[in-house]
RNA sequence: GCCCUGGUAGUAUAGUCCGGUCUAGUAUAAGCGGCUGUCGCCCGCUCGACCCGGGUUCAAAUCCCGGCCAGGGCGCCA
């Protein structure tokens, strides 16, 4: 199918000018009536009767409905108003009507339009949504897709999340770090790496902050950062990206149940947060968000393999849980949950073990349904038993030389967890599909937009 | 990486099982025209598509093979 550049019509455009938005559509109100403003947005709809027309426009606050009485008006505007199409970037300077016909109670009469940028159609996306496009075809137009408006309320929600858990943090005592993205080795083993040219040797990607932050409780005692990481696994599913935020705390002189405390508290303050500051956006994702109530239950390794058992679903001690058993325990426990008490050798170098039983480890997993929205756990702080964890894994204790320095130099006790921002959005947004909550998702397949 | 399912106008779909009246239907978007209060406005007309390559056949959107892409699942993980 051609395209007929030459037969776009060049159209065209006026400057933005003097005119500065004096509010936003979601400021005005019938209150206002015989004021004039200047709103300026995107033609959203078009509804032409013949002797009346009726723009919606939308900014990233709302919408507001510019009524054209087109026999009444000058013919400049009438001329502006008919070269309109949707997601045409407009302003209008307009006077405040008070009216019953309108749900808002009241519309804009326009004594100016000034059309300030073009949009070529037809659009890559139906904008109407009466006919909803698939995500692969969202994404492929992401920013378009982006003004809709369940998109900007998940990303007004990710804000609260963030704003939330910052404050939060910071009123526990913690600062935020930046470690490197760019490293020599791997942190953990475990998941692939993505490699890079960095001038004459080969570096990576980091997959997460994990030894420093543990290092930097030797400094600062309370640390968290909020930052991409990178993973080079070939998954697909659902809730996988290459390219993640990770979400990361980690504590001096604290064990796992301090640090499971934190996190219980983070969640709580999150999900009461985003239900009442976010009360529009939940309603426009059509989505629910249940209060959580503290503490979150805890449940052992043992006894989730017990469970599971019951419902025919047997795992030999010392196995990970696989997916399907994950679903089975979502339908068991439909909200927050932790795992603890899991196989040492199921978990990282760098989880200690129980004090009375070494085969176990104090590491821990929160769970929401069948998803795993944290891990964490108390870290080993010997040297000697760092070391020794390595080996066991088959890690080569000589490439983390220098890890193993901040044992020489007093490494606190300490504990910590990390959460992934995509899979908490998942939960609070209801979407199903991790990429409905990434602006510009990076997946095994997906490298653009 | 493996398994399953799918790929039809800008978008979303019907048709595919059982090959032929498919000159490929519908909705929406887009274009033109009409309409004085819409709020997914409405009405009429118009434009626009069978993923790519190969095969079977008198005949392929439809069956077969390969490729590419997508969705879901698994393993792995957050």
């Amino acid at each position: 199918m051609s395209f007929h550049a030459e037969a776009i019509v060049e159209m065209k455009l006026d400057s933005l000018g003097e005119w500065r938005r004096t509010l936003y559509t979601s400021d005005i109100g019938p209150a206002l009536d015989g004021k004039e403003v200047i709103i300026l947005g995107w033609v959203r709809e078009i509804r032409d009767l013949g002797a009346i027309k009726f723009l919606i426009l939308r900014d990233r606050q709302g919408t507001v409905q510019i009524t054209i009485p087109t026999k009444k008006v000058k013919k400049e505007i009438l001329d502006k108003a008919n070269s309109l199409q949707i997601q045409y970037c407009i302003g209008v300077k307009g006077v405040v009507k008070k009216t019953t016909m309108t749900q808002r109670g009241f519309e804009v009469v326009p004594n100016e339009i000034r059309v300030l940028s073009a949009a070529h159609h037809p659009l890559p996306l139906d904008m109407t949504r009466k006919t909803p496009a698939s995500l692969d075809t969202r994404l492929n137009a992401r920013v378009l897709d982006l003004c809709q408006d369940e998109n900007r309320a998940i990303w007004k929600i990710q804000h609260e999340v963030l704003s939330t858990l910052r404050r939060f943090l910071s009123d526990q005592g913690f600062i935020e770090i930046y470690t490197p993205r760019i490293i020599a080795t791997a942190t953990e083993g475990g998941a692939a790496l993505f490699s890079l040219d960095y001038f004459d040797r080969e570096a990576h990607l980091a997959q997460s902050p994990q030894l420093y932050k543990e290092e930097l409780t030797l400094c600062f005692e309370r640390v968290f950062e909020v930052g991409p990481f990178f993973r080079a696994e070939e998954s697909h599913t659902r809730r996988h990206l290459s390219e993640f935020i990770s979400i990361d705390i980690e504590q001096a002189f604290a064990t796992q149940e301090d640090v499971m405390t934190l996190l219980e508290q983070c969640m709580y303050n999150i999900c009461t947060s985003i239900n009442k500051d976010c009360e529009t956006e939940l309603v426009i994702l059509k989505h629910q968000i249940d209060p959580p109530t503290l503490p979150f239950k805890r449940f052992t390794y043992d006894a989730i393999l017990n469970e599971l058992n019951q419902k025919g679903v047997s795992i030999p001690w010392g196995e990970d849980i696989p997916t399907q058993a994950y679903r089975t325990l979502g339908e068991l426990h439909p909200y927050f949950y932790f795992i603890t008490d899991w196989p040492l050798k199921s978990k990282p170098f760098y989880i200690e073990s129980k004090e009375n039983n070494p085969e176990v480890s104090q590491g821990f997993d929160l769970m929401w349904k069948w998803m795993e929205l944290a891990s964490g756990g108390t870290r080993v702080h010997s040297k000697e038993q760092v070391t020794k964890r390595l080996e066991e894994q088959g890690l080569p204790p000589e490439s983390f030389k220098h890890h193993l320095q901040a044992f020489d130099y007093g490494l606190p006790p300490h504990a910590g967890w990390a959460t992934g921002l995509e899979r908490l959005l998942m939960m609070l947004t209801g979407k199903h599909n991790i990429r409905e909550v990434v602006l510009f998702p990076r997946d095994r397949a997906r490298l653009t937009p």
